[in-house]
DNA sequence: AGCCTCACG
DNA sequence: ACGTACGTGAGGCTT
């Protein structure tokens, strides 16, 4: 059975480039477009095992299209060199694969796989047309499928004429009067002016065709049909420049698309030049010729599996260590398990397994590990340290840390894995962990050699990325928040985490008894008022229940089906009176599932103590995020789950949790880097600010402010910290676009330096590419230049929203530096224990009640020095619900 | 594994 | 016309 897979060069090359991370061979050549092209390739080779396999390319700049329309693909951005210089790369590849390409002149690649789709239609053959481009889905037929890549390049969608018509409702035809009447921004194909996606389907579903449509136009109404009429020739033109030609004169015959395999040797070499070696390895290709830099070094690594025996060599050579890596594996480095430490000096890696590290005779080796002159470079020694801390092991000299520099680097990066920078960086390679240790259910440690191998790899790599990344933070001015804020801080956490805080569980157990007989009261409530029992903690159930049955108005929909989330509940409430009940059900068993059951899980039996892990990685804006349990999003807005924090309690006898939160930090930050006058004289003279909004807001006196005013000019000053647009305060506030308009408007006249700081700050994201925090942290945001609408504006809200949510971040951050400090100088026995964003938590014995009330939210206070007043609130109790 | 919903700042 | 508030993590259900 033939099967044909037919590849949109371009337009695969143009994807690969924007999803792939920039990648350079050492002679600075860009490679991340090839290399996504090449994994798709293997990944297309293995799954659909072709007979014949093209790739087709544009060729030259004016096609067909052009004679009838000269601006066709005018106003598109010019292909960027990065790019353009990959293609002839990716034309190599190509012939070292086997695999043939076309290009014709005078036609694009979609006309050249039109016309094999149709030949492949005549000849009865199966083929597969592999794309980023809709456009592509009108070849779709019986035999014909479309792939079109969703996110990267590896993931496809498959699309035949049935799952045309369940997502469109059309037949692949039609595609070609969707583009006809919607046009094509990217290939400045015009459509009707005012006619997108939405419009386009319903006039295609009501008629048939654009023809059908202009046959029709009299049964339009008001504006559409004013447009309709006066651009008809636009539709008629911009059919026609969406219709793929399918009869191109081919001089090739399909024999020349047979593909028949790739020979190792060649790949090998193309792979060699390329320098993708982790592809060598997964394809166990041969390194023939000379082996280049990266991969020799590789090759000659010294490793010493230490032994007992051999413990005294490392000794001897621990002054010559750089840089170590502890492999702890498992997500919660509580729990992790310890696999071993790599060692590394300048040529040799020595890999200490698990068990020598615990055992008695690694002694000169531990006491290295925790001296903290001896300074050690690592990659994520958060985790590391918290690992060995369970082991009695405190690591300590910590200098560097190649995953955090990674993170301050840019973190919006995902994969701050030492196999991902290795590559990027292109210093060498560091498997994927996954490839060496499987993942998932196939979880398994390999064998020693294998193991050593890997470890030793990842300490060498951490020991060449340095210089580089530290140079990188000199050059981007991060260099002191990395190494007085975020190092120091990595530390600290570890502290905190390690310490836990006592959740008491008869606490916990008494409170779910009680939300257990309240479940079950609202949950016969709900069975009465549906006249039937079912699942109400099903989302598809509920709908059915709502919509169906009981007839009530579809608020909103999602992707699989009905929404029924709260802000559709709270809608539906006048129609029936089974809403509050599901409303009440759903807030219990969210109480139940994920706060007492949950909760309780990670309760340690022996010491009644919870430890959650916070990460210091992930946030883009420089937050903490906390994990396993999440101790973040403990409840507080309502009373019910408010009790929660009863359960909460110090850990000695006779203590008490003491809190302190910074007010309306993000608005005070605002107010900084704003400078905005009123902002600014509100919070010097220490205003309620959300009276002081409404009171511009609405135009009226401070007494006239009631409380519902006071509630809308509360949530107008969220928006403006989330990056405001009507239509999000609209639906916030449940008012009208128009109505939420306005209010920003008056907000804007009212502050007209918060305005500027709005503006200028896109502006400068736009110019920069970034966006940066007042301690300099930065966030990339290569969005805000895109031509779609939404993830423009979405990086526009973010480049407003960052700098406002990054620095008070910061200023957490270094209050905890200080406040870490300050417990030590004064020899306190008060520990810190948690931070919620705006929030730290301690707790404090008696006797230094007094002096913890005034030190905490003084030092909070004082962490930074803005142009107007930071205030820290503080509160102490007997548990953390008592801190109110 | 992905989606929906909801807890927090 | 587009279709959104910013940043997270966890649990239950469905595929």
């Amino acid at each position: 059975m033939d099967k044909w897979i037919l590849i949109d060069g371009n337009s695969i090359a143009n994807r690969a480039f924007y999803a792939m991370p920039p990648l350079t061979n050492s002679a600075g050549l860009h490679t991340n477009a090839v290399y996504g092209f090449t994994t798709m390739l293997l990944k297309l080779l293995e799954e659909e095992k072709p007979t014949h396999m093209l790739v087709a390319f544009d060729a030259g700049k004016v096609t067909f299209r052009h004679e009838g329309y000269g601006d066709y693909k005018g106003g598109r951005q010019k292909t960027p060199p990065e790019l353009s210089e990959q293609f002839p790369l990716i034309k190599e590849l190509l012939q070292a694969f086997g695999i043939a390409q076309f290009e014709l002149s005078g036609f694009e690649a979609d006309d050249i796989i039109g016309t094999l789709t149709r030949m492949a239609d005549e000849a009865g053959v199966e083929a597969l047309v592999v794309s980023g481009d809709k456009d592509m889905l009108q070849l779709a037929s019986d035999k014909v499928t479309i792939a079109l890549t969703r996110k990267g390049v590896s993931e496809v969608e498959l699309y035949t004429p049935e799952a045309i018509g369940e997502k469109y409702g059309l037949s692949p035809a039609q595609i070609i009067d969707l583009k006809g009447l919607m046009g094509d921004s990217s290939d400045n194909i015009p459509g009707i002016p005012g006619v997108g996606e939405k419009t386009a389907l319903k006039m295609l579903h009501e008629f048939g065709s654009v023809e059908d449509v202009l046959a029709n136009i009299d049964s339009l109404k008001g504006k559409m049909k004013e447009k309709v009429e006066q651009h008809q020739e636009d539709a008629i033109m911009s059919k026609k420049l969406a219709t793929i030609y399918r009869e191109v004169p081919l001089e090739q015959g399909i024999e020349e698309i047979v593909y028949e395999g790739y020979d190792k040797g060649q790949l090998s070499e193309a792979f060699r030049k390329l320098e993708f070696k982790s592809l060598m390895e997964r394809l166990d290709l041969p390194s023939g010729g000379p082996a280049q830099e990266g991969a020799s070094e590789a090759a000659e690594l010294q490793v010493v599996s230490v032994d007992k025996d051999k413990l005294g060599d490392l000794e001897a050579k621990l002054d010559q260590v750089k840089s170590i890596y502890v492999e702890a594996v498992g997500e919660n480095p509580h729990h992790a398990e310890l696999l071993g430490i790599a060692f590394a000096s300048e040529e040799t890696i020595y890999v200490v397994p698990a068990e020598l590290i615990s055992s008695s005779e690694a002694v000169r080796i531990l006491e290295w590990l925790q001296d903290d002159t001896k300074e050690k470079y690592g990659y994520d020694m958060h985790k590391a340290a918290l690992a060995l801390s369970w082991r009695g092991i405190e690591l300590s000299g910590t200098a560097f840390d190649v995953h955090l520099a990674a993170y301050l680097l840019d973190p919006t990066d995902t994969s701050q894995t030492l196999s991902g920078l290795t590559h990027r960086y292109g210093i060498g390679a560091v498997q994927a962990d996954e490839e060496v240790y499987g993942k998932g259910a196939k979880f398994k440690v390999p064998d020693s050699e294998i193991l050593h191998r890997h470890l030793a790899r990842k300490a060498d790599a951490i020991r060449k990325l340095v210089p580089l990344q530290q140079e990188e933070l000199e050059k981007s001015g991060m260099h002191k928040l990395f190494y007085e804020l975020e190092l120091p801080l990595s530390t600290i956490l570890a502290g905190m985490e390690k310490q836990g805080i006592t959740v008491q569980s008869d606490t916990l157990k008494q409170l779910g008894q009680e939300i257990e007989s309240k479940i079950t009261a609202s949950m016969n409530e709900v069975y009465k008022h549906a006249g039937m029992e079912f699942n109400i903690s099903s989302p598809k159930q509920l709908g059915e229940v709502l919509f169906d049955k009981l007839g009530l108005p579809v608020i909103k929909k999602t992707k699989t089906g009905y929404s029924t989330d709260a802000d559709v509940l709270d809608k539906l409430e006048p129609y029936h009176e089974i809403i509050p009940s599901i409303l009440h059900y759903r807030q219990l068993t969210k109480l139940q599932s994920t706060y007492v059951e949950g909760l309780l899980k990670e309760i340690r039996k022996e010491t009644g103590k919870v430890h959650t892990y916070y990460r210091q990685t992930i946030a883009a804006t420089g937050r903490l995020s906390s994990q396993f349990p999440n101790l973040q999003n403990i409840p507080i807005r309502l009373e019910e789950g408010r009790k929660i924090r009863k359960a909460f309690v110090p850990s000695n006898e006779g203590w008490y949790i003491l809190a302190a939160d910074y007010s309306q930090i993000e608005l005070r930050v605002l107010a900084h880097i704003s400078g905005d006058e009123g902002l600014k004289d509100a919070f010097i003279h220490d205003l309620d600010i959300h009276t002081k909004t409404a009171m511009d807001v609405f135009g009226v006196a401070a007494d006239q402010v009631d409380s519902n005013m006071r509630r809308q000019a509360k949530a107008v000053n969220f928006g403006i910290v989330y990056g405001i647009s009507d239509f999000g305060l609209s639906q916030n506030l449940n008012i009208t676009r128009k109505e939420a308009g306005q209010f920003i408007e008056q907000y804007f006249a009212a502050f007209q330096g918060v305005r500027k700081y709005m503006d200028d700050i896109v502006l400068q994201a736009r110019e920069d590419g970034y966006v940066t925090t007042l301690l300099e942290r930065r966030r990339y945001l290569p969005e805000i230049k895109a031509s779609n609408f939404n993830l423009r504006s979405f990086a526009e809200r973010t480049a407003m929203n960052t700098p406002i949510q990054g620095t008070a971040a910061d200023i957490i951050k270094l209050a905890m530096v200080k406040m870490d400090e300050q417990l030590r100088e004064r020899g306190l026995q008060s520990r810190m224990l948690l931070q919620v964003h705006d929030e730290l938590v301690f707790e404090v014995p008696e006797e230094e009640l007094e002096t913890m009330k005034k030190l905490v939210p003084d030092v909070m206070e004082s962490a930074i020095e803005l142009d107007v007043p930071l205030k820290a609130d503080v509160n102490y109790g007997v548990n953390w619900y008592e801190t109110k």
